[in-house]
DNA sequence: CGAGCATATATCAAACTCGACATATTCGCT
DNA sequence: AGCGAATATGTCGAGTTTGATATATGCTCG
């Protein structure tokens, strides 16, 4: 199911194999996934931080426990608009939720 | 057009009274509706900074003018994601994308 | 091992967002 | 004022996302 991708590119016209369009797309591509990890990994952590249970949290945020945990692992086929929205409802500042996007994810990339 | 979130919280089941759970759902919806208009203003100032018009780069992002309008307008409709994607189309890195969802759109509140 | 709880994965109908198009409205220019 | 380009607004079918539900896996404690 991680093809989502994939078919909003060809959605949208883009014509995988134009050198300097493809190139460019994967650049944003790769930020926006690197967004949502980092947005995911710190719902995780403020969740864990509280010591709610992705039930409660799932309540709380008028979802269910899967799809939280959907959300924490940053499945493809969760928005942004969710992970953001949920961010905030654990108490997150924008300022926070700023710094959480500007966050590497990893740290193990070299070029 | 602009119902789509008080439906949200009525779907939510959010009863909206209760004060405490009423005034924390507020908080939240207020950081997403600056983030919002944050995001829309600064892809005006870089469409416009990149002398293009609203059919240029709705092209560029594989979309059509009224979305492009839309998006600049903040419109209720316009997800985060979308109003990302043209902020990263428009060559904004994600360091910047952070930046521009932690200022403040704009600046009269004082309480 | 077995029970109880937390989390992961799959499916589905309903709600939502998207791009496209048609149609205003506004802006810049002569 | 009159024209043309740019932008705003409304609608719609198609495709995507969502919350609920069911089920599976994993974990701890007795």
């Amino acid at each position: 199911m991680k093809k989502a991708k994939q078919k909003r590119l060809e959605r949208a016209g883009w014509k995988v194999g134009g050198a300097t369009d493809f190139l460019e797309l994967s650049k944003e591509e790769a930020a926006l996934v690197e967004m949502k990890l980092a947005l995911a990994d710190s719902v995780r952590r403020r969740r864990r931080a509280r010591k709610l249970t992705q039930a409660q949290l799932a309540k709380r945020i008028g979802s269910s426990q899967s799809r939280v945990a959907k959300i924490e692992a940053a499945d493809p086929e969760v928005s942004i608009d969710l992970l953001v929205r949920t961010l905030l409802s654990l108490g997150a500042s924008r300022t926070q939720v700023a710094k959480v996007i500007a966050k590497r994810t990893g740290s193990k990339e070299a070029a």
